[in-house]
RNA sequence: GGGAGCAUAGCUCAGCUGGGAGAGCAUCUGCCUUACAAGCAGAGGGUCACAGGUUCGAGCCCUGUUGUUCCCACCA
């Protein structure tokens, strides 16, 4: 027996997570043995943002992914989970701004550069521990000696690698083009990270007098503030209404500049006015209208979208205050037509939340069509999968239509772009290395101030936390990973991009499968968000209930790529489940003289023995193959059924009378099987429960060949010498007569001392075996029945017994305990009219000519069976109800 | 505008390739039965959103409708 012989009298996971945690790490069970030949597993974790703590969301991914981890390496599997984190330039950068403001009363301006980056680190580090210590106490089997940041050496290094690299290929571009630009953050952003929300707006309606004529021109715009850049109006030349106008001069009202009306079927005939106002330098459509007609790009707003000098009076008020004076000045003079309500999607930055203010300026770019067809290919034809499917579709549809990805950020936290600029003549020169001069003219050299969008470096993750660009053994071991277990809102910004930058730079997918999961929310259905308040911390949770009841709440009921909701009435079931665990692993500890499992020959098997084994044999191939198809919840669904109905409710009340047993064969035979059942049960549930699963393994005996932790024990595994069909089978319907018989005596409220009669019929005999009359003696006291020792119909009659009767056999209770003989006729009489319509409608199936002839002979004769059983039962209650008079 | 998900018991959700509707929680009844009251034994409760279709047979497959959630696009 192991040393803790004990298991407390209440489950306390406090007393024992941490302990456990710490061992696994002192032993080293998290790192893969450098010498395995074992095919591999690896998973690398999507790295949780430095910004803050881990909230539910994050909870659920690594749930899943210890899940999956813990079964492959119990599964034999070289298996390796690499942990680590992002450094979330803008995310983190915002964060530590604001804390400095608060704080100080500064701005990251006030610092400098070097000096705010030293505060950006120090924040890092104090997050980066605390995540990695909610990682620890989640119970999460990472790897720690291969922990990673976005932002460490080798991580950089890579980014440096790809960026020389894509820009050698020319796919990597610096170009003055329209980008979306947040006023708040002061950076351009990428088209993933902007989020369009609908908001209630105008169509103003402005006149545009025709020069050297008395007419005009009427232009719709939502946003009137722009037209200081106007540079043109357009028309469909199509649009027959509208043509005639075109070539001609139009005066900007207030401005007084003079614009073209040019010819472009940009504009859609019948919508609006026909007439469009063209902005080049602050509208992705009129940028490329105006690089059609070789436009003038005017920008009139400085990058605090405050309006600049093109505004002429306006300048230095915010768009939206200059909107409104300029909107009253236009009525005031007479061009405002009228105004018309129009909602409409409006940018804004997925960060802060503030408008997006599309602009020209100058960026850095990748070119994503070459790089987006291989990816595209990868997953047509199914060399990466999404699980579930549909996601592919989602991802498909951002591939095809993907244009140039902007990964300039003007933001001080994050991979400084590698690109130098000579003071004397201009030369850029993109470099691995950093340079202290031009290797044109040798003068003095300054770096890009700019830095990369934080998703360029997240992109490299599945390979450069295995140690790319250098070609090491983790690199050759563990590429390509696994799985990758993520959450369907990043799929654009971070699964497409991953799987374009390894197909382009390992020239292999960076994963074979993409394990999609949903969103946790709140117990009313709401996104968990910090402006709701209805976020819930992972640790409390933990505190309150433990973690493996955490874990359990999350992976119950999960199904892939579905929202899940989050409540106290789920972590308290989870508890229970626990506890329930607890304390039956307690109950068999008390009834255990073993110390190591060993499986009695078949002969030595009572009923329930066969029973219990062959059900477990079943759950274990379901599990295996739910877990296979990442089905994590069904088959924890499994388990939870198994162990709280099969093995708690029904084999331990029926082993209780063996375990008492004193010294005998079948003592021995029990304490084996139902050890080994529970043995199977934790290691099963082990990937959902690691702490109290190891707990209890430490307390109970062990098969022969497992290690001193359950963590690197073998998975179960379906063994062949337990397939007891017939006998399972007979089981499931003596429990079914038992539970009919617990049925009727508590519909006739009889006392629970009375017991009723259980006659052992010759079948069970010839499908049990000698050990029939044992076993039905402890059905007996588990089941509140007490048991005949013959089956002879002669000693019951109507006066002395009321029938239950089920398709396979009949109990027979005490009628002297029956309150209300009227009562049972009645019930009796219902319960014929039940059976007749049960009999019609299975005798009207079987006589339907086409069924018998179209429907598989399995499920015909199944209904055969079903008749026959249906009519036993309604002769059976016939045949009662006669003797009731 | 394009695409996707969801709609099953009072609540939260399962229901695999079509073959007599399930679980947990809640409710009601009876039990402190020496592992567990965080428990045990029972019970009630569903036109599987609606309308068609395919089929011997539909919660499941097809078409349409309604409601709901999400993603993408962006007609100024």
């Amino acid at each position: 027996m192991n040393p803790n012989t004990e298991l407390p009298k209440t489950y306390a996971p406090s007393e024992f997570e941490d302990r456990i945690y710490q061992n696994w790490v002192d032993k080293g069970y998290f790192t893969p043995d450098p010498d395995s030949t074992a095919p591999s597993f690896s998973v690398v974790i999507p790295p949780p943002n430095v910004t803050g703590q881990l909230h539910m969301g994050h909870a659920l991914d690594e749930t899943l992914q210890d899940i999956l981890v813990r079964t492959k390496r119990m599964q034999g599997y070289n298996t390796l989970w690499v942990p680590g984190t992002d450094h979330a330039g803008i995310a983190t950068q915002i964060k530590v701004e604001e804390r400095l403001r608060v704080d100080e009363g500064l701005t990251r301006y006030d610092l400098g550069r070097e000096k705010f980056l030293e505060r950006v680190w120090a924040w890092k580090d104090s997050y980066e521990a605390r995540i990695t210590g909610q990682l620890k106490k989640l119970g999460a089997s990472c790897d720690w000696t291969r922990q990673r940041f976005t932002m460490d050496e080798g991580c950089s290094k890579a980014v440096r690698e790809v960026f020389v690299n894509l820009y050698e290929k020319g796919l990597i571009y610096r170009g003055y083009r329209i980008i979306n630009w947040c006023p708040r953050c002061l950076t351009a952003l990428s088209d993933a990270e902007v989020e369009y929300k609908d908001q209630p707006g105008n169509f103003w309606h402005i006149k545009y007098p025709i020069k050297d004529e008395d007419g005009y021109v009427v232009v719709a715009t939502t946003r009137p503030e722009t037209m200081f850049g106007d540079t043109a109006v357009a028309v469909n030349p199509e649009d027959e209404n509208m043509n005639h106008l075109i070539g001609k001069t139009l005066i900007l009202p207030v401005v007084g500049r003079e614009i073209p009306v040019i010819a472009d079927d940009y504009v859609e005939i019948g919508f609006g006015t026909g007439c469009v106002k063209i902005t080049p330098a602050h509208d992705p459509n009129d940028f490329m209208v105006g690089q059609r007609h070789n436009l003038e790009q005017i920008k009139v707003m400085n990058d605090d979208a405050t309006m600049n000098a093109y505004a002429g009076k306006y300048e230095g008020m915010d768009r939206y205050a200059c909107r409104k004076a300029l909107v009253a000045d236009l009525e005031a003079e007479g061009y405002l037509l009228k105004v018309e309500p129009h909602d409409h999607n409006v940018g804004v930055c997925y960060r802060c939340g503030t408008t997006v203010e599309p602009l020209t300026s100058d960026q850095w770019f990748v070119k994503m069509k070459p790089l987006a067809a291989p990816a595209i290919e990868a997953v047509e034809n199914d060399s990466i999968r999404f699980v579930p499917d549909r996601f592919s579709k989602n991802y498909f549809n951002w591939m095809n239509n993907i244009l140039d990805w902007c990964i300039s950020r003007q933001l001080w936290w994050g991979h400084r772009i590698p690109a130098f600029y000579c003071d004397d003549c201009g030369e850029m020169t993109v470099s691995k290395t950093d340079i202290e001069v031009c290797p044109k003219c040798g003068g003095k050299v300054h770096q890009d101030s700019d830095v990369l969008d934080t998703w360029f470096s997240s992109a490299l993750w599945p390979f450069s936390t295995l140690g790319w660009p250098e070609v090491t053994e983790d690199l050759k071991k563990y590429y390509p990973t696994s799985v990758l277990v993520t959450g369907y809102d990043i799929i654009t910004f971070w699964v497409s991009r991953m799987i374009f930058s390894g197909l382009e730079h390992m020239g292999e997918k960076p994963f074979s499968t993409v394990f999609i999961h949903g969103l946790v929310r709140d117990a009313q259905g709401r996104k968990m968000s910090k402006s709701l308040g209805n976020g819930i911390d992972p640790l409390e949770v933990i505190g309150t209930y433990g973690a493996d009841a955490l874990r359990f709440a999350l992976a119950t009921g999960n199904s892939p790529g579905n929202d899940m909701r989050f409540s106290d009435e789920k972590m308290e079931a989870a508890r229970n489940f626990a506890n329930k665990l607890w304390n039956a692993s307690r109950f068999v500890r008390m009834n255990l003289t073993i110390d190591e499992i060993l499986l009695p020959e078949t002969e030595k098997l009572a009923p329930e023995d066969k029973w219990l084994l062959h059900k477990f044999n079943h759950l274990v191939e379901n599990v295996r193959t739910n877990i296979d198809k990442y089905e994590v919840g069904v088959a924890l669904g499994a388990i939870y059924d198994f162990t709280w109905d099969v093995f708690c409710d029904w084999y331990i009340e029926l082993a209780k009378a063996r375990l008492n047993e004193k010294d005998t064969e079948e003592n021995l035979t029990c304490q084996n099987v139902i050890s080994y059942v529970l043995n199977g049960i934790l290691k099963l549930l082990h990937p959902y429960m690691p702490f109290i699963t190891e707990e209890i393994f430490g307390s109970l005996p062990t098969m022969a060949g497992d290690k001193e932790s359950i963590m690197i024990s073998a998975y179960p595994a379906v063994n062949d010498a337990h397939v007891f069909t017939e006998e399972a089978a007979e089981m499931e319907r003596i429990i079914e007569l038992i539970r009919a018989i617990r049925n009727r005596r508590s519909e006739m409220n009889i006392a629970p001392s009375r017991k009723a009669a259980l006659f052992i019929a010759t079948k069970y005999v010839d499908t049990f075996g000698p050990a029939t009359h044992a076993f039905f003696a402890r059905l007996a006291s588990a089941a509140d029945v007490s048991v005949a020792e013959s089956f002879d119909e002669s000693i019951v009659s109507a006066d002395t017994a009321v029938q239950v009767i089920t398709p396979t056999a009949t109990a027979y209770l005490p009628l002297a305990d029956l309150v209300d003989f009227e009562k049972e006729k009645a019930r009796l009489d219902g319960e014929i009219a039940k059976l007749e319509q049960e009999v019609i409608r299975f005798e009207k199936k079987l006589s339907n000519e086409s069924f018998v002839s179209k429907a598989p002979a399995a499920v015909v004769e199944g209904e055969k069976a079903k008749l026959a059983a249906a009519i036993d039962k309604l002769e059976g209650t016939r045949a009662a109800r006669a003797k009731l008079g």
